[in-house]
DNA sequence: TTGTACGCGTTATCAA
DNA sequence: TTGATAACGCGTACAA
């Protein structure tokens, strides 16, 4: 444990103190010098600098923001940085916030309830003006996010919303998925599986009900019984899936999956077993990660530029004006067509 | 801008005044109750932290921090967070990090040596007690670098030292590169060639000086020729290179890459060409990013875990002991090979 | 075992 | 334009 050095030690980084000590002038001075305020000289102000700038001094961060109160940092957090979709969006909203005079802070929950819990808690006391959420799971930690409302604190909840209590920022697939089950439509396929984590035994929830909704629109059947739920890890989800088709001895000929990392799994297995693809089986994949482009894998897109800039808008609005009103948005996705997508062969 | 909320205004999150006269004790003691110091009876300290829990105090960091001197996090400067190598190494960093009582901090320098710099003086005036650094270039920083040393600040740097005055933790390559050119030479390779950012008016440095040596030790021969050096993008380096071998009328039929990036473009580019890989061309990447493996990449891989537990532990006995010797570590790593390798097909 | 009082480095208010 | 001074919330030395 480092110990605390006092101030008059040479060795420790300088003190306002020590620069005020050097330039001659006050502390009060070189705090209006610092921080580019009014009631100073340009000449002292010019000096205090310079000499700022010779030894290195910058302000201690825990005592301004202790002071002032409010930290012009923002904080985001995220279950983890396993896809490009969270660490690109990060990166993009550290961008915007940098442009607009914050500083970002990016906390993982490492997929843990309670450690959301804690970070949530510990960020919101003082670590940042406002918090971007994308929360781990459903309702564990309301009683906090509720908490945090009452305390005044700006929350913003990406990828899902909190019964229009907090603002959100979701991505709406619904136009994407319909260009892609048209085009499934349009070169020849009638009926279309799916392959997610969703849990077999409850009602159909997220992109799942979308995908039903939809081909039921265009006339097309869902496949349920080819359909493979319940599936836990991305990286297994294809032998999984061929494990099911091979003891129905059937096949599907068109597969909308969660993500990219589901359709990695099943696209891979798929050439393990010598099938083509699109040929013997199109796969539909969704967040346009890393790895899809060079794969040639058929995607849906929400642009994660975008997606920054309107969540930095939305919560430093929140944090200009705690009060306006709860604002609903949502991103439309695109669908990104390539070659793991074509007409199946006909036997 | 926030206003400052005053401490008795109902609104705002509970103070450690606050939580006292809730529960009848002084400050004092609910201060002893929340750090779990002793001097204090076990009833008390349950009903103090009872009470906590249930209004949801939690202390203010900023304050903390400033009282104490130290933070208890540690702080990462990374240019971006572009491929999986840098957000998967910061993830277990974190994950160490927190199994160790402490907590981390990420911070982007997009790229940019001055953002670099603030960083740094920021993050080490307070901020976090020590810091681990993958500098943007190369002797752009140094007198920031020198003068936090000299203010007994703890830093680390990755994947690049400097001159034996900090502690450094870098990648071997040495290795894995000569596992995998006396794989090539084995199956029937003779030469060899390298595409990369290397300027190709200067002598080589870092990866290419290893893979010259290497094959000079092989018997093998590098084909200056049909290297492409002074790539700048690595999005575009495949088509850079096959532009240079149409002029020239000549291919290699192995190809190290600078990284997996530059290694996708160029198999990119190869396949749209309808060459067979590995057939026609070999090719060899670096890092092991996601997009490696559904494409069959072969490549040289570091464990990131590893690298995170060395990272922590380093700097962590830098903080708990300044005055150490200087550590200059270096990790193994190892040949993955896939199949984007093979023997070339005779004609 | 408990409470009181001081100071950490900074910003901001007020008087000079 | 300046300098002195009062907080900010917390941890802790010391007094009770």
């Amino acid at each position: 444990m480092p110990k605390k050095k006092s101030a008059q030690s040479g060795s420790g980084r300088p003190t306002i103190l020590q620069l005020a000590k050097l330039t001659g002038f006050s502390q009060g001075a070189v705090s209006r010098a610092i921080n580019g305020q009014g009631g100073i000289s340009d000449a002292t102000r010019e000096r205090i600098l310079k000499a700022a700038r010779e030894i290195g001094y910058a302000p201690n961060p825990s005592a301004r923001n202790f002071k002032r109160g409010y930290t012009k940092r923002i904080g985001m957090i995220l279950p983890d940085l396993a896809n490009t979709n969270y660490s690109e969006l990060y990166e993009n909203l550290d961008q915007v916030a940098s442009e607009a005079g914050y500083s970002s802070m990016l906390a993982l929950a490492h997929r843990s309830p309670e450690r959301e819990r804690n970070l949530l808690l510990q960020l919101s006391a003082g670590e940042v003006d406002g918090l971007v959420v994308n929360p781990v799971e459903n309702l564990e930690n309301v009683d906090v996010y509720q908490k945090l409302k009452a305390w005044r604190f700006p929350l913003l909840f990406i990828y899902r919303g909190y019964e229009d209590q907090f603002d959100s920022l979701g991505v709406d697939y619904t136009f994407s998925l319909r260009k892609a089950m048209q085009y499934l439509r349009d070169v020849g396929h009638t009926s279309v599986a799916y392959l997610g984590p969703n849990r077999p035994d409850l009602p159909p929830v997220g992109k799942l009900v979308e995908v039903i909704r939809i081909l039921d629109e265009l006339g097309m059947k869902f496949d349920e019984e080819l359909s493979v739920l319940g599936v836990d890890s991305a990286a297994e989800a294809g032998q999984e899936a061929f494990r099911k088709w091979k003891v129905l001895k059937r096949r599907p000929t068109a597969v909308v999956t969660y993500n990219d990392q589901t359709a990695i799994s099943l696209f891979s297995e798929a050439k393990r077993l010598g099938l083509s693809v699109p040929g013997e089986l199109s796969i539909l994949g969704s967040d346009d990660i890393d790895a899809a482009e060079p794969l040639e894998l058929s995607t849906l897109r929400v642009d994660r530029s975008l997606m920054a800039r309107s969540v930095f808008e939305m919560l430093d609005n929140r944090i200009k004006n705690f009060d306006s009103p709860i604002r609903l948005q949502s991103l439309r996705s695109e669908f990104l067509l390539r070659s793991s997508m074509g007409p199946p062969t006909r036997k």
